[in-house]
RNA sequence: GGUCUCGUAGUAUAACGGUUAGUACAUCGGGUUUUCAUCCCGACAACGCGGGUUCGACUCCCGCCGAGAUCACCA
């Protein structure tokens, strides 16, 4: 049997990090089954819409690398896959319904409705709208609600995630299946296009779980079979222990793209919190996620999100797809994050100042702070080297003896590649009799007035003779 | 309040009746010719509580406690 998943959001603003796994699993099955994923928009609630949302939603998606078979965009056999377009489609199941006695117009107002869950909790007894049901149902016609006439009974099922699971028949309820604006609920409509659409495993967060005994007594009386049900546990917030969520400042899944964090590295975290395959390997390709992926192993408790792993893994990334695709293949990665400092700067350069600082990116953004002084020359700030933690030890007059002949030594090189200043930097050592720590932090310093850089040939490999030795002597002459 | 779910270090997790309870992030310490980082080594740190069942329980059962979800003409 063919596989087939859906991720249905609604387009009610961008995707945050807390929900975007409900994406990712099913995309993960469906890949790696050979099934299908679709993608369809649940957009019948008209007042919480938002211009535009569509778009963020299909853009998240193709960062992560998710793309889908059937859907907007994509097209497909199922369509349309926008909900408001499926008007139809939900009468003419809803007519059924009707039909077989099992739903019918509502005519109780708002009012009267709030006065029966006033008495029922007056009463500390649970509101069930099935016991209010009219004496008289009105014929249903457009402006009137409708209802399903559920028959109260226990149901048992199996979640793939949480397990066997049963409930009593006091969970079940008239739930509205059309609203009076002629659009279906949330509860009706997923039911009819995930039937429709051929929905093999039903992938969404464990807050529906509760209402599951309500759609099987749908899938029921609509004689249909359901899917299977995996219920997604949530991912927590940072802090307290509710669901994250847009309150908890959870970021759109693009903003982490602009703040330097790799697609590769998001679905990895994302993918692994809440699921392991049981082995120890943290660092995961979208492939290798494909491969290993499987329901059973899908914790069944909420996840608390946690940045500083997220962080940790894309500087893991960063250096996976140095070594292993090369210079190039991350340069093509930073464009958006260099330093205003670098646009009059070759592409040449900009790798070579890569090459020698990736290994220090947390995020790709962290260039624009740590690489200013490639390419432009930095403000001399004397205080910074006379209160060095080496170099507070020595006098300002051995500071400038020490940078003199650093820079006659440097000035008499003949190449000036790593290797070349590598040995020249051990002869000064030796020469001048000073530790590393001294005479390093020193002419370090002096070149990048950084807090950090990279090693000191490689840095002055890259910023070049000129460049070093105007440095140097600009120092020299300012102490 | 009803119904349902969950409970291993600060965090994410491994274990599926027998281990000194493993791993990773974080934290702290040490090492690699300066710094920051990488890399390497080390340390700290956990089975919510109480009963059973069993020769033996993180693992099975019950109770309690704690946390969460849901009870909309939102999805």
């Amino acid at each position: 049997m063919e596989i087939i998943t859906r991720f249905a959001p609604s387009p009610t603003g961008y995707i945050h990090i807390g929900n975007v796994r409900s994406a990712i699993y099913p995309y993960l099955l469906a890949r790696q089954n050979k099934g299908k994923l679709i993608l369809r928009i649940e957009d019948t609630d008209r007042a919480r819409y938002v211009e535009g949302a569509t778009e963020l939603i299909e853009d998240t998606l193709k960062w992560l690398g998710l793309d889908w078979d059937e859907g907007p965009i994509v097209g497909g056999p199922n369509g349309p896959y926008f909900q408001s377009e499926r008007t139809e489609i939900y009468h003419a199941w809803a007519r059924k319904l009707i039909k077989s006695g099992r739903a019918y117009a509502d005519p109780t107002t708002p009012e009267q409705l709030d006065q029966y869950r006033k008495e029922c909790s007056e009463k500390k007894i649970p509101f069930l709208y099935r016991n209010y049901r009219p004496k008289n149902m009105p014929e249903w016609k457009p402006g009137i609600p409708l209802r399903f006439k559920t028959e109260p009974k226990e149901y048992s099922w199996h979640d793939e995630v949480m397990g066997d699971m049963h409930t009593g028949s006091e969970v079940l309820d008239d739930i509205i299946l059309i609203k009076k604006d002629g659009y279906p609920t949330y509860n009706f409509a997923h039911i009819v296009d995930d039937a429709e659409m051929g929905v093999t495993h039903l992938m969404r967060g464990v807050e529906y779980l509760s209402s599951t005994p309500n759609y099987l007594a749908l899938y029921e009386a609509l004689n249909l079979t359901p899917p299977k049900i995996v219920s997604l546990p949530h991912i927590l917030a940072p802090q307290g222990n509710k669901k994250l969520g847009k309150r908890d400042g959870a970021k759109s899944v693009t903003e982490y793209r602009k703040d330097g964090i790799l697609a590769e590295a998001m679905l990895n975290y994302l993918a692994c919190l809440g699921w392991n395959d049981g082995t120890e390997q943290e660092i995961y390709t979208k492939e290798e996620l494909i491969k290993n992926f499987s329901l059973d192993r899908i914790q069944n408790s909420g996840a608390r999100y946690d940045e500083t792993k997220l962080l940790w893994l894309n500087g893991q990334w960063i250096r996976k797809i140095f070594d292993e695709q090369g210079a190039e293949a991350l340069y093509e990665r930073t464009h958006a994050f260099w330093p205003d400092s670098a646009k009059n700067y070759d592409d040449q350069y900009h790798i070579k100042v890569l090459a020698i600082i990736y290994d220090r990116l947390k995020t790709l953004s962290d260039l624009r702070e740590m690489t200013d002084y490639f390419f432009v020359d930095p403000t001399i700030n004397i205080d910074l080297l006379v209160n060095n933690k080496f170099l507070k030890k020595l006098s300002e007059a051995e500071l400038e003896t020490l940078l003199k002949k650093s820079i006659t030594k440097l000035t008499a090189l003949k190449k000036w590649d790593a290797d070349s200043l590598q040995t020249a930097l051990n002869e000064l050592l030796a020469e001048t009799n000073k530790k590393p720590a001294e005479l390093f932090s020193l002419i370090r310093i002096a070149v990048s007035f950084a807090p950090f850089s990279p090693a000191l040939h490689l840095t002055l490999e890259v910023l070049g003779r000129d460049v070093s030795l105007a440095r140097l002597n600009a120092v020299a002459s300012a102490i």
